[in-house]
DNA sequence: CACTTATCTGGAAACGTTTCCACACATGGT
DNA sequence: ACCATGTGTGGAAACGTTTCCAGATAAGTG
């Protein structure tokens, strides 16, 4: 029933020479004969032989398989990153364990341990709201490990997110420009730090433009469209001026678009909207989405060649934290404020 | 630096039992006293042993891990049916590995040599456009797969998917019943099942209403919004005359009403359009999308679930093929032809 | 009471690799 | 001629489990 796989043994075998020469030739290590390296190869060939990974991974060798845990793989912004992990692991050979966390810390707990267990090389990870010391606890021990969207300011390990709060400064700054003074910050989760980061980024545009902050226009939630859509709903009812939002993501600017056309005001001529993330949905939003492109794919990519790297030179070398510079993309959902 | 992990033998130790007796334990197998037995979980929890998974699966046994193979996780319908096997997945304390094929059989068939050498307990797969032979050649080699939303209609393979065929009927009865006779079929890749079920479905509708069959009214593409409105551009600058559309997917509906809206006609009014998913962007639409809703995440769930009772009980039965019911949704993209 | 059968346990082989160690043989410098 | 060094190879331990086999004891059967 099951397919006899060959091993080390037959390739031995075949070729006339130990087990230990077969894995030398294998993972070109040590000293081999060329004469006698290309017998092995040659056996190889011929065998088909591929090596257990399994094996390879007790052997105090390698699985080739790495971590990736993201919060949620249905929400359109992390199929995009864990599409850039999955096709830079695949060039060098790697596989990919998916984990989801929902944004729950233990899930997210449980998942790295699980991970370890299964002896992965290394993890990706875009952080749920745990304060990290788990992860700093695994990349002490020797697990790699790169955090890739979301970052825990307290950790010092390799990162790869975008500029955040440079994002968002355009963005506010754009608003600013177009005459708005009232602008309603929409964020995630709290402890989140693309939250916290483009808060800062608002927080500077306003300061920088000499606006008065007015901490009743800043409001958290989740990265959803209900998110949005609810929070914007309970501003309006409780009747505080605006005249503008900045939504810490896509999703949440929709949503809020949606909260406004629902009470049959309109978007931009009652109010601007502006992004961030430009996801695929942004540009098909009426009207059109002004909102911050982030290389989302790439981040994905970028993170997983950085881990790689790790993984196969651990010199201890420091962390490495990769920015990567994100772009205003002018649509129709922002206008000047009218008089 | 690297972490000493604690082992069976430890766990043996702290107990003062074999390693055969922990191992007995751990599987609940065999014959072991209960006080033995309380003996070794005692030690197991005090000195918080995991089994290595790695060496679990090399002594003959399970890697705990399946293998998850989509055409891509970036199409909107995919991240849904992931998350519902990983889900059922974690629940049974075992792991994915996910990969994408980009529907190119190429990368599919490699995909699956991968997962095979990674030792996997089993595959899931949404099959690309290969004809499925390698995947037979899998199972009939002892390794279960199960497919997943589409099938090959030549394999004997248990699978998971929506009725395609009833909903598609569904959807177009119901235009018809609202009046039209001259419906659009807009179709995804010829050689997916579900574009082939969907256009029985369309086609078994018109039969039944005594409509005729117009080939010409019968386009395909892929799965996606661009192919969608790009079909329904060239249909209009062609002239051939129609009233409603049925699209294999909501992406391509919604790919649809766009084209038709750019060209300042609209929906329903002069065009009635059903989609089928019901992914989160349909209820979104202007007009809210009419389409069939295919328990997505379910169906992910379940095609995990069938997938571990075959792994855990290998007996060699029956291929299952489990048919999950879509439900027409109505909402306001259709409308009665008016005359 | 002798004999099967069920219950319980430990020893050791096996899984397929990597890696450490030891040995053999050249080579070249003194 | 001698020794350090570099090159090439095989044997065997180690990785952490599962599983098979053989004993040992207890319990039931005629």
């Amino acid at each position: 029933m099951k397919i006899a796989k060959t091993t080390i043994k037959d390739v031995a075998e075949k070729a006339q020479v130990s087990i230990s020469t077969v894995s030398r030739v294998i993972n070109n290590s040590g000293y081999v004969n060329a004469e006698t390296k290309h017998k092995v190869m040659e056996a190889i060939r011929e065998l088909d032989f591929e090596p257990n990974p399994l094996a390879k991974g007790l052997g105090g060798g390698k699985s080739n398989t790495i971590g990736l845990i993201l919060p949620d793989i249905t929400n359109l912004f992390f199929p995009s990153i864990a599409r850039g992990v999955e096709d830079a692991a695949t060039v060098q050979g790697y596989t990919v364990i998916l984990g989801n966390t929902d944004n729950v810390a233990a899930n997210e707990e449980s998942y790295l341990n699980v991970l370890e267990r299964k002896s992965v090389d290394g993890i990706i990870i875009a952080g749920s709201s745990s304060d990290g010391s788990r992860i700093q606890e695994l990349t002490t021990s020797g697990l790699p490990v790169v955090l890739v969207d979301r970052t825990f300011p307290s950790l010092t390990i390799d990162s790869v997110t975008s500029d955040n709060l440079e994002g968002a400064y355009l963005a506010v700054k754009h608003l600013v420009t177009l005459g708005h003074e009232k602008i309603l910050f929409l964020g995630g989760g709290t402890n989140i730090s693309t939250t916290q980061e483009r808060e800062q980024g608002y927080l500077k545009a306003l300061r920088e433009s000499g606006i008065p902050i007015n901490r009743n226009l800043i409001h958290y939630g989740d990265y959803r469209f209900e998110s949005g859509f609810d929070r914007l709903i309970e501003v309006l009812e409780k009747g505080l001026p605006f005249t503008a939002v900045f939504a810490a993501n896509d999703l949440i600017a929709i949503g809020a678009i949606r909260a406004i056309q629902s009470r049959n005001l309109h978007v931009p001529q009652d109010f601007s909207v502006v992004g961030f993330d430009d996801i695929f949905w942004a540009k098909l939003e009426r009207p059109p989405l002004t909102t911050v492109a982030q290389p989302i794919y790439r981040m994905g990519m970028i993170a997983c060649e950085l881990l790689l790297d790790k993984i196969k030179l651990p010199s201890q070398q420091e962390p490495r934290h990769i920015v990567l510079k994100p772009d205003l993309v002018l649509r129709q959902s922002t206008a000047a404020l009218s008089l």
